[in-house]
DNA sequence: ACATAAAGTGTGCTCGAACACAAAATAAAA
DNA sequence: TTTTATTTTGTGTTCGAGCACACTTTATGT
């Protein structure tokens, strides 16, 4: 298999480069007879134009900013800083720059603050977690009117201007919560669905696996099991979760729609005379913890780090290869028990 | 941050290019006094040499070739071929190219036979699948002697020779399937341990499985399960495996050490009035259709595809950019039911 | 037929690293 | 001091793609 280079072509064709240049990249300026001269070389071999060449001639510097919440106030996006600085260290003699700026969590000030600051960096491409609907969906529309790529990892929104989205089936993944559910819960007893400190704004996601989870418990056909949702916060101590455990005999099971897993291990520690399986979200170090003693069934991996790597590496590779970008990627809903988790934490 | 060529070097110190060239490559012919004051820059700034200006200087082909079971043979290794094409694709216009060899997995002749057609083609780097332990660390020392790296995948051998090796903790997965296998069964039944068509060459990755499974229960407290190991040959219409299951009343589960887990999920639709659970390995597609069925439970995911596009990337990155190759690297082991096992077909 | 405009074609430089080779500077020998 | 040997230094070319610019050929108008 003989790499052709563009010299090739030419002496194949007879014409000089400069030609075969016009030709391929279709901008004219080349008569009938020499175009026909080279499109049937161009034809009979199977051209590669060499991608290290290109870069270099081309030899500019990319941007991309990563908008991701502080880990220190949610330290669900610990794992992130991890899978920015393995993009970074793939791509930094490559020419493309990350910028890493981080935003509260609880506060939308917070985050329209890092959009206008990011928006006056003006990178090429900007990748974010679009925590705040309302507000991730104004960013996104200024920074597509700056010409500025933008990225969405762990929760799709819709919208035109978004290049790619990268995260998992969150739907799926509380029907894959449900039928561990089924698998160690005893059959027609009472479960728990909870949702931990929702916020009006970004509880969509509670909502999707809510909706999973049901879904497949109501399309079973050999069971009937009591699903009960229940809200709340941690201001209140979890009181109406701590209520509703207590106030039932026959609760086998509580599905946590976050990360916050370990709070309901840790309410559970008050029954010691309770059976309830747990199943939550997240390898959070409390999680793990939780996990080994068997207070926790199972978890699901979100795989934060992952998402945050293949949204860079695929702008990255946009810029300086000009690969496409995958409108859409899903990752694998990892099941995570006492046994398996070392296995991805050291990925 | 701004990047620093070797012509910018040579004007901060006040030499000439090449002088920068001898003393970052440390070819020496530089005097005391030019060395100093090129380190002294190198010192004060971080010099990122330009990774696609050298792989151009370089300019070299390099060929791989990947050595792999027959898939028609071995179902098990048909995700390879998508693994391999989303390598290729990756790196073809960087002067790497991938040559797969197919042997029989049930024939070491067929082994040797590709290893020597391999050798005669005397490719940069070699990745396989070791098979058949004795005949593999021979035609590695063979690669080895011949300036040939040696990548291996799927099953551990031990050799100076080899370069890297991807695949799974096998004892960890066998923990695994215990660790599940115990919340879905009644305490204290009996589980059986199916290795089905061992052979006496390749099948120390089963016993790997199997020690991890059994040592798990071992450390149990608070229960005793009653392990059983079973061996049990196709060719023989697994009768041992048929024998044992009819001839004992408290089986709660199989643990199938391979990925014909879907004979044995065949095996047990003979006995519809027990109630066993099945555990075992991989996705292909019989198997996932009794995931489907609820015949099967769990299946452990070894990712072939994912093995051998890893091994191939680092091969090529190696080559291309000089970057260096984990001696070892794990990939995580995933835990399969019916309801997650699409999110890793799409991968 | 000749001037001018338009269309088509080829040459040469750039990107950054790497290295060959020539040139210059220094050291050793005469 | 001059010659010769040795060390040190700088220049120029290469890799392949891409593009500016100059140059040549063909077309149009008077």
């Amino acid at each position: 298999m003989k790499k052709y280079t563009i010299k090739d072509i030419a002496q194949l064709a007879g014409v000089s480069k400069g030609t075969v240049d016009r030709v391929i990249h279709k901008r004219g300026k080349v008569s009938e007879k020499a175009l026909e001269k080279v499109n049937k070389v161009l034809a009979e071999i199977d051209y590669q134009p060499n991608l290290m060449a290109r870069s270099l001639k081309n030899n500019k510097d990319y941007i991309i900013c990563a908008l991701l919440p502080n880990p220190d106030i949610d330290p669900y996006w610990q794992p992130c800083k991890k899978g920015i600085d393995q993009a970074f260290n793939e791509y930094k003699s490559l020419g493309i720059t990350i910028d890493t700026h981080l935003f509260d969590p609880t506060s939308t000030a917070s985050f329209l603050e890092v959009n206008t600051k990011v928006l006056e960096i003006n990178p090429d491409a900007v990748i974010m977690a679009p925590l705040f609907y309302n507000e991730a969906k104004k960013s996104i529309t200024a920074y597509s009117e700056a010409n500025i790529l933008v990225s969405i990892i762990n929760n799709r929104i819709g919208s035109e201007d978004i290049t790619n989205f990268v995260g998992q089936d969150l739907m799926q993944s509380g029907r894959i919560a449900a039928r561990l559910m089924e698998m160690i819960t005893p059959k027609d007893s009472e479960i728990i669905i909870a949702h931990l400190d929702e916020f009006f704004h970004n509880a969509s996601f509670m909502q999707q696996k809510e909706k999973g989870f049901r879904d497949y418990f109501e399309n079973l056909l050999t069971s009937d099991y009591n699903l009960k949702t229940c809200n709340s916060i941690e201001s209140n101590e979890y009181k109406t979760l701590f209520d509703a455990i207590n106030s039932s005999t026959n609760i086998s099971g509580i599905f946590v729609t976050t990360s916050k897993t370990y709070k309901v291990a840790k309410i559970i520690e008050n029954f010691p005379d309770l059976s309830i399986k747990i199943i939550g979200y997240d390898l959070l170090e409390k999680n793990i913890s939780y996990l080994n003693s068997g207070a926790i069934d199972f978890l699901i991996h979100q795989n934060p780090k992952q998402q945050i790597y293949l949204g860079l590496s695929q702008l990255a590779e946009h810029f300086l290869f000009d690969k496409p970008i995958a409108e859409e990627k899903l990752l694998p809903i990892d099941i995570i028990n006492s046994e398996n988790y070392n296995s991805y934490l050291n990925q």
